[in-house]
RNA sequence: GCGGCCGUAGCUCAGUGGAUAGAGCGCUUCCCUCCGGAGGAAGAGGUCGUGGGUUCGAGUCCCACCGGCCGUGCCA
């Protein structure tokens, strides 16, 4: 919008100022708008003159100089936004704008409304928008989602919501390890057995509240003796069945969703797999040939060599494509290894589904993975634009300032549920389940997604669920719950907005009001930003630096001023458009927007 | 060994190759005749791990080193 507006108005003026010869052709730099650090370097500030001084043969002063009697030539115009234009340091244009010309951007953004985070799709406009399949989580189903993978459930979630605003068509899901030959699921199934039915446990079993839970239910739903007689598949299935239901619910409550639940199982069933090995025979990458490549490095030199081997397993020749070795695809058995199903789902994705990319978020201990998978995808066919796998750093967790374990006192899991619970009770204890689940759903997302998602972070789980002051959620749902009081106000004093009563936005000259419309519009850059380069985390930090420009705004303007009917309408509506921006961070982030906030007073 | 990530204020961390490196918490002061004080203002606090390089310009990019965390399977 704004920033767009004055790309444009400075792109023109430097063809203008090649079609008089002024400066030559090759002085066609991209033009790019900064951000400034103070006021004193105006709105914004374009640091054209500097890149282009090069090509152009200029110094860049001099450009500057031509710049500014273009742009400022124009600004009487009413269609021009810029009202004075400075050289400064080396070279910058500093951009100051007419303060009407921000503030008529207050009615875009009441236009705009809920899909005010949608305008981020004019970032790439003209551009063919990939349709994408972005998988995620997709925790065994033998265990609970912990703490460690909410991490990745969130930033997937919330960079889902990014491309969807961004205009990218995106589908989520998650990929259900259910294959019937597994041995853990084996395991998990004899664990819950002997749980249910009071048999001792298997050698290395599962142990935890959780598969305590899932034997009670077990008996609960199909009766203790009934299952009694039933085979260990028969268990298999039904475990399964009720820890993913266990899963979902979790995820439910994290308020993370997906579009579909994908099983293994379903392509060993469905001949998939088998179709996707014969695709790779057939086209040379997998063969059942009688030796082994491997990459063999001396110093710097890398070679192939190829190893005898005994013949028996089909091998993806993934060392074709840069892995570092070959991969088993059947073993000698011919049982298919677990990369077969990776194959399968693949193929299934970007053939058969049709998906013209595929993203999978995985955590830290999965990088070993990557040059597998691109291999795998290369392997079917398929260009390595179109696969692409985003690893997130691990989560550590602390407690009393020291390294804890991921299991609570109890040697149980850290599950995410826990700690849902536990932020929700201690920061409002008189509160019900749902309003507890709800505080710590947004708590533990908002702390998640603070950090981001490639580097390391520290969970001090005794700061997340005790000082509940230091999380910034609170500081920014407390500005939009400021602002719903302030419209109730205004209300009562007989202020209301109208649509069809056009108020005076010129009115809104103050330099908080600017700062405050201007900070509004730039949800959408921040969002066209996230898709791009997948940094979910600076919306956080816009989220604080919206609230805060808000604060400021209230501190220095009185909205509700009745011998100000005018000032206070135009006011009103700042107001409106402040919490639409507000209200679309939040909906990207996945957390909520109370319209009060009570704090209970500890005595 | 190989690979990934990190090193910025006392602590936890932001920072798009741009100008005087920011925020929260903690610390020291101040501000309700006023729409919610979960707020605002001011102050103290920094060799951006070290050394080279790239360029008009480096916390940001490249290389080396130091320090920390993690991963490295015919497992699923």
């Amino acid at each position: 919008m704004l920033r767009n507006r004055l790309t444009n108005l400075i792109r023109s003026a430097v063809e203008s100022l090649i079609a008089s010869g002024m400066l030559p052709s090759e002085a066609r730099v991209p033009v790019e708008i900064t951000d400034t650090k103070t006021r004193d370097h105006g709105d914004f500030a374009c640091n054209f003159a500097l890149t282009a001084t090069k090509k152009a043969g200029i110094p860049p002063r001099q450009i500057g100089v031509m710049l500014k009697q273009v742009l400022e030539s124009s600004s009487g115009e009413a269609s021009s936004p810029i009202a004075t234009v400075e050289i400064a340091g080396p070279g910058f244009l500093n951009i100051h704008l007419k303060p009407e010309a921000v503030a008529a951007y207050v009615d875009t953004v009441l236009d705009m409304g809920n899909s005010l985070a949608n305008l981020a799709a004019q970032s790439f406009e003209g551009q063919k928008l990939p349709k994408l399949n972005v998988e995620f989580v997709s925790v065994n189903p033998n265990g609970p989602i912990t703490v460690g993978s909410a991490r990745g459930a969130v930033f997937g979630d919330v960079l889902c919501r990014v491309f969807a605003a961004a205009g990218y068509p995106v589908d989520r899901e998650y990929y259900i390890n259910d294959g019937v030959n597994s041995k853990q699921m084996r395991l998990f199934a004899e664990s819950v057995q002997s749980y249910a039915l009071g048999l001792p446990l298997p050698e290395n079993g599962y142990q935890g509240d959780y598969v305590k839970d899932v034997a009670e239910e077990v008996s609960r739903l199909f009766g203790r003796d009934a299952s009694r007689k039933e085979p260990v598949g028969w268990w298999q299935e039904r475990s399964q069945e009720l820890m993913l239901e266990r899963q979902r619910q979790d995820l439910a409550t994290f308020e993370v969703g997906f579009d579909r639940w994908f099983s293994e199982q379903s392509m060993h069933e469905s001949g998939l797999v088998t179709d996707s090995l014969e695709k790779l025979k057939a086209n040379g990458s997998a063969d059942s040939e009688c030796y082994r490549t491997e990459v063999v490095r001396e110093g710097k030199e890398a070679t192939l060599e190829q190893k005898p081997e005994e013949c028996g397993p089909l091998w993806l020749r993934a060392t074709k494509f840069g892995d570092d070795k070959d991969r088993v695809l059947l073993r000698s058995d011919g049982r298919p290894a677990y990369i077969a199903g990776d194959v399968a789902y693949m193929e299934s994705k970007l053939g058969q589904r049709g998906y013209e990319k595929a993203i999978i978020i995985l955590g830290p201990d999965h990088h070993g993975y990557i040059p597998r998978m691109n291999a795998v995808c290369q392997a079917l066919g398929y260009p390595q634009e179109r696969f692409e796998i985003i690893i997130f750093q691990i989560v550590r967790f602390v407690k009393d300032g020291k390294p804890a374990p991921m299991r609570k006192r109890d040697g149980n899991i850290y599950e995410l549920r826990d700690l849902i619970d536990e932020i929700g009770a201690n920061s409002s204890p008189t509160a019900d389940k749902a309003e507890q689940q709800r505080i710590g759903k947004d708590v533990s997302r908002f702390f998640y997604l603070m950090r981001s998602h490639e580097t390391h972070m520290d969970f001090d789980i005794d700061l997340a669920t005790k000082q509940n002051d230091e999380n910034p959620v609170f500081y920014v749902q407390y500005a939009h719950a400021r602002i719903c009081s302030v419209i109730a106000k205004a209300e009562s004093a007989g202020f209301v907005r109208d649509d069809n009563n056009p108020t005076d936005a010129a009115l809104l000259t103050h330099e908080t009001e600017l700062a405050l419309i201007m900070k509004i519009l730039d949800l959408p850059i921040e969002v066209a930003r996230c898709a791009k380069d997948y940094g979910v985390h600076r919306l956080t930090t816009y989220a604080i630096e919206l609230a805060r420009t808000y604060h400021h705004f209230y501190d220095a303007c009185r909205v509700v001023q009745p011998e100000e009917p005018a000032l206070t309408l135009a006011r009103l509506n700042l107001c409106h458009a402040a919490r639409t921006g507000l209200r679309a961070v939040f909906t990207l982030l996945g957390v909520s927007a109370p319209e009060r906030m009570d704090r209970e007073t500890a005595s």
